[in-house]
DNA sequence: ATGTTC
């Protein structure tokens, strides 16, 4: 893997253009500028961040700018909260490391038919169940065992459909699925023999680190009007699920980085970091990329649904209890969507790493009955902490984008050192939130100091007008990795 | 994020 990472260069020229708004001016060969939607407080310690998005902003074919979302953090080449939009016909590229190494992470929302009075009962009965049907932690290890590659490349073309129509799911979770639970494009040849073998036995599990699966009660209701479209109302239990494609799209985006790394020079392209590895989005290491990306995408999709389903078991036989799915949107993947630029409609790459798709109100890839309110986005917040759930709005900037969660502000050894896992458990138990970890040194390592706040990120990004809020959720009941 | 450094 190529070591990259900016050196240190002249100041960047960062102006405060309104509120919630910074604008990077063009320099050093920058096609476009910097956007990024903050406030000074979120941009506080983001100068190799911003560096980033400087870097991002010479990718050939990039159009607008070179965005970030409030919760810009350092990534790989892109910073975590970037969007990148760069036009197919002319030339622009597509880099693994606009996506990131989890491809397709991401939310999904359940209501459960009882608010959280109804539940309190069985909830001890059902964080045990739950603590014993969701596979967590770093490895292998999944609620469904695949019968072989066959299989695997029939998740990998089919996604929460294929799931679902092996009797994982119900046919309705398909309508509240972004893209219907399957992206079209996936190549399943593109998907490399490590890549296959790291995914058979992995589908239906959480992972480590930040993914979690929540049981959660919506404490505050902001926009009546989206939360009654969306399913949800204040004191309603909901499950929310953190996860995404594991070893198999982390294997992805290491083969695709090689081969583009290795393949560039070729393009005539040149970029100021290896890690932003990138080839034409129409070119024959570009399609290759994009195909085998959308399968880890509906990897990952089918890999929420699944443990979608593994939560319902365990709710209806523990509490009597439905769920009903709300949404389930990515917030690490690129897309080929139409979009006007200078007027023209256009052919884009949307990278969105750590950013969430959020169509506005009216927009004809909603279903019926999300059309008037917008496209739920779906916000997991630090463990222990609120999640929120929020809605596209007209005229988003960002080709429709907004944040996606908290990011991180001290590092794992940083965070593990402040509190024992043992300590955090006793405090989240205190607050009345039951908790159910794989790992006492993983819970450490999640501790809510080590994370932005939240609740902020999702101010600045309403504030900077790419999206509003519906609700807010708080966690009854955790179960990590 | 990740068979947490091929």
């Amino acid at each position: 893997m190529p070591d990259g990472g900016y050196r240190e260069r002249v100041d960047l020229d960062v102006v405060e253009e309104r509120p919630y708004r910074f604008r990077v001016e063009p320099r050093d060969g920058m096609r476009v500028p910097g956007v990024v939607f903050a406030s000074r407080e979120l941009l506080r310690d983001a100068e190799q961040s911003l560096r980033q998005v400087a870097g991002v902003a010479t990718l050939p074919g990039i159009v607008g700018a070179s965005y970030a979302m409030p919760d810009i953090h350092w990534g790989y080449g892109f910073p975590i909260g970037g969007v990148a939009a760069t036009d197919v016909a002319a030339g622009g590229v597509v880099s693994p490391g606009g996506v990131g190494f989890d491809i397709s992470c991401g939310v999904r929302l359940l209501a459960a038919d009882c608010d959280r009075r109804a539940l309190r009962p069985a909830l001890a009965a059902v964080m045990d169940g739950l603590g014993r049907a969701v596979p967590r932690g770093a490895g292998p290890g999944g609620v469904w065992r695949l019968g072989g590659t066959a299989e695997l490349e029939r998740v990998l073309r089919g996604g929460s459909r294929y799931a679902v129509e092996q009797g994982h799911g119900e046919e309705r979770d398909l309508l509240r699925c972004e893209d219907g639970g399957a992206v079209a494009d996936a190549d399943v040849d593109q998907v490399g023999p490590r890549a296959r073998e790291r995914g058979l036995g992995q589908v239906g599990s959480l992972g480590s680190a930040n993914h979690f699966l929540e049981v959660q009660v919506v404490t505050e209701v902001y926009d009546t009007a989206a939360a009654e479209a969306f399913g949800i109302a204040a004191g309603q239990v909901c499950v929310m699920i953190h996860c995404g494609s594991r070893g198999l799209g982390h294997q992805i985006c290491s083969d695709h980085v090689r081969a583009m790394d290795r393949a560039m020079a070729r393009y005539g392209i040149e970029v100021p970091d290896r890690q932003l590895a990138c080839t034409p989005v129409d070119s024959p290491e570009g399609r290759a990329y994009v195909g085998a990306m959308a399968a880890a995408a509906n990897y990952a999709r089918a890999n929420r649904q699944l443990l979608s389903h593994a939560a319902r078991r365990v709710f209806r036989r523990e509490a009597g209890v439905r769920l009903g799915l709300v949404y389930d949107v990515s917030h690490n993947l690129a897309k080929i969507e139409t979009h006007s630029v200078d007027g023209e409609p256009r052919r884009l790459c949307v990278h969105r790493k750590g950013a969430t798709r959020a169509f506005p109100p009216g927009h004809p890839d909603l279903p019926a009955d999300l059309r008037d309110a917008g496209q739920p986005v779906l916000i997991p917040g630090t463990m222990g902490t609120a999640s929120y759930v929020l809605a596209g709005v007209p005229g988003g900037d960002a080709f429709h984008s907004t944040c996606h969660g908290a990011g991180r502000v001290m590092s794992r050894h940083q965070a593990a050192r402040t509190v024992t896992g043992k300590e955090l458990r006793a405090r989240l138990e205190g607050a009345g939130i039951a908790v159910r970890p794989l790992s006492m040194r993983g819970l450490a390592e999640e501790v809510p100091e080590a994370y932005k706040d939240v609740a902020a990120v999702v101010e600045a990004s309403e504030g900077a007008g790419l999206c509003r809020k519906v609700a807010r959720l708080e966690p009854l009941g955790v179960v990590k990795g």
